[in-house]
This record gives structure tokens, C-alpha cells and sequence, in this order.
DNA sequence: TTGTAGGCGTTATCAT
DNA sequence: ATGATAACGCCTACAA
């Protein structure tokens, strides 16, 4: 592997001069210039990013944690963070957290060690404090995830009125038995409580009282939609609509539907959330909450290298629209 | 951020003491192993990956080239890749080439610069030769992809096999008039051509003729399926099957198929290739070819972690089954 | 069993 | 405009 030095000696001249020609400072003439260029063709020569970080330049690098890449929310928002990040000539570093404390806490030491200039994080494992220590070593920026105090930068969406829209539809379609389907918890505090707030809200509004019966938590996927389907099908008194925390969920539940013979929307409507493909592959297509998630990647890249920029920026929360998709399952 | 130098201080003792403890060699005393583990946590150090890589450690990951992270099938391999580099304390880096050769050639650079132990590539933008290069400065493996001849560790799936497959089936099936759909080209040489002559086989067999008019290249999306569906409907003579080179694209004909009124398998049947989630979730649910993800992932770290450790290792290459999964819609 | 010193490749500082 | 040198944090001969 070609070194700065091998450069030198092969240009004839001093590692200086080389590294300034590589980082296009200024007072070199063109004429060495040039050979530096050439004597680099020549070896194949590639700086070294381990030694240029231990120098304690910046990495041009972000990390993005997500829990897991095979979720297709998290697979395009960082696709949409990678392709922001490109443009401006940085780099992304993809670190799935599976949900794990201390996974999560290992990526965050990237940060300490300058491996990274900043970390996005997607989601949040840990206690807020735990990650806050790490701020001291970097810029963290919360994208879609969020803690309720403004102590970070956040992108985040207004998932209470996601919520509340998804509700609120099912309510002026005529629904008064609306189950309910989330991710999370269904505790006044814990994981997905702003959804479950504005869920209650666009009941309560419409004087509808929550069966605790079909409130259905920590569902993810497409098996456990159809699980939740089965549930429903075993109750003596059913739903007539559901709303749910993510368009897998809202899948599973469809198929299942579908192949228990049930007709959708009429014996019941779904609602789903995010807007994935999937949606509009669901026979029938899938009403659901849209999240904008290309916006989601260019704002948080556009906010994390003004901060890297210029570190004294103010830490500010930027919400992005949410809104709802009708299409056919209501 | 604390040093090793830092930790040594605190605890009284030396630098080579503290490396000593990290790294778990002999001859430290019980007693100053604990002062040093006392004073690592109390300072939170954590080693500079920076610099061990600069003094030339192994950096225990690895790289993983995809063109794509949201295309699932690419998110799930790299999911298991990462799942069995963890088990052995490995970490991965994710890179995603977006089919772009430059980008291709920026990723290898890391194995130059020791920052990635060896690479796994599932796609293949360069020639050969180009990446060949590459080899002197670190393991670079196969995995899903490949070259014709045995020049790297390769962990492959009989394309041409699953192509046949796939075409057989339809023709098993009563078709005669059999569409053919690909991401790659029909060329004789081009990305794609094992599927191509395992999908002529077939045909040749039952001594079929290709239509050329039914012959879709460089296919990828849901939006490119519904394309094709579009432009088969304008068709006077109609083919009466099509065989699809992704689940993805083979969802599209389905949906457009549907929303035109056609009934699918009775007008037109469908074979995907990939068996995604997605296959699962298209109604009539999709006939496709299996990859086995989760076993391409476990196989390629067992290889690449034995030729790390045995640079001497043959290279060979590993062929893993395909098979034919027979669903609603042919 | 413990410590000293040198070097990995780079860039910033300070000459010249 | 160019060059010598120190320092980033770590590991490992070698010495004690």
C-alpha cells in the first residue's frame, strides 16, 4: 500500500507538499503540482482514512443507526439520508441497533473515537441521559424518533396527528368499533404514546369509548398481523375497522382477512402507517398515514452539517407534514 | 475522549500494562488488572479504532457491497450477512454501490487502507480485471454475483438452474406462449445471461420458439412491471405467461393485470424470482424461485473468516440449492 | 511481570 | 513556495 511518503520520493518531493497538493491548499506551484498528481496515478495512491482521523481531521463520515435495515421504513430513510449525505460529499455509516441497548451504545462510541463527525439516530434504545453523555463528542441528531424535550436536534413528524388523522378517518367513514394496533405500548408513557394520544383524541372527540379488547400492542410484522386477525375473528363482539401502527401489520392483517373470507373494508376497514410499497400492492390498496421520508433524509443531512458547520447553532425541532392516504381498504 | 495514556496515569501503571489488559495477553497481575479495568470505566475509554487500524491490527469487519439497500432482497441478505458476522465478533460496513462503478472502486479502497479486513460483494459494477486488483490488499468474496471463472471465494445459486425452473414450470403448466422478463439484458454475454440461457433451455426443450416481441430487458420496479403489463395489453398476439426476473416486477404485472381485468393465473400466469416477502402478499399470492438469503449470509462469513485466518485456503466456490416455490398465481 | 521507545500515515506548525 | 518535525493513539519488540 502506497504511502504519502512513497509519493514524495517518487515526485521528488516532501510529504508536505504532497499533502497540500492532496488537499488542495494553497502555495504550490502548478508545475510541482502536477507531478505530485502523476507520482499518485502512478502508485495507486489513496490517503489513508485511519491516519487522517487519528490526526483529528474531520471524517466526512455520518453514522445512521436504524433498528433494522430490513424494514422497509428505515431502508429508504436511509437511502434518502445516504443520497442527501452524497451530494454534499459526505459519507454514511449504517449501524442496525435490533433493538439492542447496547448495540446502540457501541455505535455511539464511533462518535467518541471520531470515527464518525455526527450520528443520526432513527430510533432510541437507550435512556435519553445515557445517549446525552455522548454529545459531548459529537452532534446527535434525532430523525423520526424523538425525545420530548428540545435537548437534541430533531426532524420529526407529527406522529399524535398521524394518529389522530388515521381515527378521525375511520370515524367519518361511520365506524364506532375501531380497534387499535401499535407497535409500542399502550401506556400513557411508554414506546408510540404520541400515536396513542391522538388515536384517543379523534375517539374521545367523537364521544367513542375505547374497548381495551382490541387494543393490540408491540405488533411489528406481517405474521403478526395475521395473528391480530385471528384474534379478532375468535371475539364474539368485532371491530368494524382498525387502525394499525405500520403497513406490515396492516398486510398481515388483509391476507388473513381475505383468506378467512371476509371482505375489506366492508366487514372491516384497515388503516395502515407509513406508506411503505406495500400499500399500493395490498389488494385491496391500503389507506394509510403517509411519512415523508425523503424529506425526512435531506432535512436531517441539511441540519447536521450546519451544526458541523457551525456548532454554535441553535438546537431547534423541525416537524415535517404527515398526512393521510385514502385508498381502498376504507 | 480519554487515551490509553490517560487510563495509564489514573492507574499508575504503563501504557503497555493497559494494552496488555484490552487485549487480553498474559502477564498482568490479578491486582493491576483490576486498578486498569477500574480506571478504564471511570475515564469511559474506549480504544481509537483509528489507530489501532494504523498500527496494522485486524479491524474485525468486513465490508459488504449492495447496489441497492432498498431492495429487499439485497436489505435481507445483507441482514443475515451481518447476523453471522456478529455472532463471531465481527462488524459489518454497508456500502451501496447504486450500480455506479466509481462508487465500486471508493468502497475497495477501504481494503487497501486496512479499514475493512476483506469485502463481500453481491454485485459486480467494474470488470473483473478492475477489481481484481483489489485482491493483493485483502480477501475479496463473491456472494450472489459472480464471474465465470473460479478467481474468488464464490457463494452462488445456480441462476440458470432457477431459470429453468421457472420456465419449465409454465410450460408444465400448458403454456406455449411465454413472455420473459429480466434486469438485465437478453445478450449472449450481458448481466443476466445464466438466467437467460436456463429460461432457453426450457423453452428449447419442449421446442418452444422465443417470441422476440415478448422479451423485456432491463426490468427492476413495480413500476416497470406495470409498464410491461401495459405494453403486453397492446399486443394483437398475446402471450398467455410471463417469467419475471424479481418478485418485484412480477408484482407490478400482477397489479396492473388486475387493475385492467385481467385474472391472473387464468390470463395470464406469473413467475417471480427471489421469493420475498412481497411474493407472499401479492393476491393471487406469487409462484416464485427461492434464493436462499439467510444461508448465503451464514455461508459467506464461514468462508471468509476461514480464509482470514488461513490466507492459504483454496479458493473454491459454493454452490447453494434454488428451488421453485409453486403459489397461487400460475 | 512490567516498562521504554519506535513507528503506523497523516497534517499543522514553524522554519527557511 | 517548500521542507523538517512533532503529534494523533495504539501495539509490540526489546530491555529490565
Amino acid at each position: 500500500m502506497a504511502t504519502i511518503l512513497d509519493v514524495a520520493r517518487l515526485s521528488g518531493l516532501s510529504k508536505t507538499t504532497v499533502s497540500r497538493v492532496i488537499n488542495n491548499h494553497p502555495y504550490v506551484s502548478e508545475e510541482k503540482k502536477k507531478q505530485v498528481l502523476k507520482a499518485m496515478k502512478e502508485l495507486g495512491y489513496t490517503p489513508n482514512p485511519s491516519a487522517r482521523r487519528l490526526r483529528g481531521q474531520l471524517t466526512t463520515t455520518i453514522g445512521v443507526i436504524v433498528p433494522r435495515i430490513v424494514n422497509p421504513f428505515f431502508s429508504h430513510l436511509v437511502n434518502s439520508i445516504e443520497q442527501a449525505a452524497y451530494k454534499k460529499g459526505y459519507q454514511v455509516l449504517i449501524f442496525q441497533s435490533y433493538e439492542d441497548k447496547e448495540k446502540e451504545i457501541a455505535f455511539l462510541n464511533l462518535l467518541k473515537t471520531k470515527q464518525v463527525d455526527g450520528v443520526i439516530m432513527t430510533s432510541i434504545e437507550n435512556d435519553w441521559k445515557m445517549i446525552e453523555s455522548y454529545k459531548e463528542y459529537g452532534p446527535i441528531l434525532l430523525c423520526n424518533d424523538y425525545v420530548n424535550q428540545t435537548v437534541a436536534p430533531m426532524i420529526r413528524l407529527d406522529q399524535s396527528k398521524g394518529a389522530y388523522l388515521g381515527g378521525k378517518h375511520l370515524i367519518d367513514k361511520g365506524h364506532q368499533k375501531i380497534a387499535y394496533c401499535t407497535g409500542g405500548l399502550f401506556d400513557e408513557e411508554g414506546k408510540g404514546k404520541d400515536r396513542n394520544h391522538g388515536f384517543q383524541k379523534a375517539l374521545h372527540e367523537a364521544r367513542i369509548k375505547i374497548n381495551p379488547k382490541w387494543i393490540f400492542v408491540d405488533q411489528h410484522t406481517i405474521a403478526d398481523g395475521k395473528q391480530v386477525m385471528k384474534q379478532i375473528l375468535e371475539m364474539d363482539d368485532r371491530p368494524t375497522a382498525i387502525f394499525t401502527g405500520s403497513d406490515e401489520v396492516a398486510g398481515g392483517i388483509i391476507i388473513e382477512a381475505k383468506e378467512q373470507g371476509l371482505a375489506i373494508p366492508q366487514d372491516l376497514a384497515v388503516v395502515g402507517f407509513d406508506d411503505q410499497p406495500i400499500a399500493e400492492i395490498l389488494d385491496p390498496k391500503l389507506t394509510t398515514i403517509r411519512q415523508p421520508v425523503d424529506q425526512m433524509g435531506e432535512k436531517s443531512i441539511q441540519v447536521m452539517l450546519n451544526i458541523l458547520d457551525n456548532p454554535e447553532t441553535e438546537i431547534k425541532s423541525y416537524e415535517l407534514p404527515i398526512e393521510l392516504i385514502v385508498r381502498q381498504s376504507t
